[in-house]
DNA sequence: TATATAATAGTCAAAAATAGTCAGACAGGA
DNA sequence: TCCTGTCTGACTATTTTTGACTATTATATA
């Protein structure tokens, strides 16, 4: 069922459970997972991109390698860092990775995490004009802040 | 009678009736009844529309999926007439209105409320136009079906 | 040391695997 | 007959997977 991406997804972060960082050979992976070697790289940009709260680094040749990193922030940096990021645009798919990542870090559950989404979500957003991006980095920063504020509020 | 249409939902009610959610693959779903493919997004959308108590969530591309969710006959009513109460318009305090009744009904939490509440307010809809109210009604009925979703998601 | 070779990883576009939309054909009842 | 709800097919949209080609680096070899 779950797609072949999913599951090296998970893999990699089984093995980022512990550690904070993972070293891969990539080819390796896709052998074991009897895949194309590009597929490895496929899952590395869409799941584990810097918004995502990783980052990837390599090098090629012999004994080349593909090292996978988590990236821990404390969370006043992590706002900063999240709304300098939002800017005053941003689409649907970083949008997306963003609210994840916060999920990730356990600091909105996940139901919030799905609100967060649904507001800013192509259906939610659906206005004539072009500047949809624009209205998006509005309302996300308004619920990240609130997310933070949450945070101290002990419901 | 219209048997296929009948079949279909016959079908996907009956995957209903232990579990309050069920994921399907439309395409194998269509195989199975011989039918076209968009004769299940048709059932769909005659026969689990909101107001008779189902939402449906899909995804495309490689593991795709459609997964239809059947909420309460309590929780269609409030959320159907949620629905229609905000309409295509609506304007802050009416929003804050709404989403605290959800709260009051202990169908999101106090920071889901907030989170709903900060996405719906006037920073959040900065925008210049003048259709700030039917932005709002659109993010608003976004995040509340969303709050209907998320009820028994088992976090 | 300079060069060739093997062992890595990266890129990009095409194909495959899903689902959605919409206009029009069709069919059965008022 | 006409209206309404069904059903289909062609076309679109999205996400994943693959493969051919390119780039880089360590190591063996001349």
């Amino acid at each position: 069922m779950a797609a072949l991406s999913d599951n090296i997804e998970r893999f990699i972060k089984d093995l980022l459970t512990d550690d904070t960082r993972v070293e891969l050979k990539r080819n390796e992976l896709a052998q074991y997972f009897g895949c194309a070697n590009s597929q490895i790289n496929y899952v590395l940009a869409t799941r584990f991109s810097v918004d995502r709260g990783y980052l990837v680094e390599s090098r090629r040749g012999g004994s080349g390698y593909v090292r996978v990193i988590r990236i821990s922030t404390k969370d006043v940096d992590l706002l900063s860092n999240l709304l300098e990021r939002i800017g005053t645009q941003i689409n649907e798919e970083d949008a997306r990775a963003i609210i994840l990542r916060l999920y990730e870090l356990k600091l909105v559950s996940a139901n919030e995490a799905r609100l967060m989404q649904a507001a800013v979500n192509q259906d939610a957003i659906n206005i004539p004009i072009s500047s949809k991006d624009a209205l998006r980095a509005s309302v996300l920063k308004s619920v990240i802040v609130q997310a933070f504020k949450n945070l101290r509020e002990g419901e």
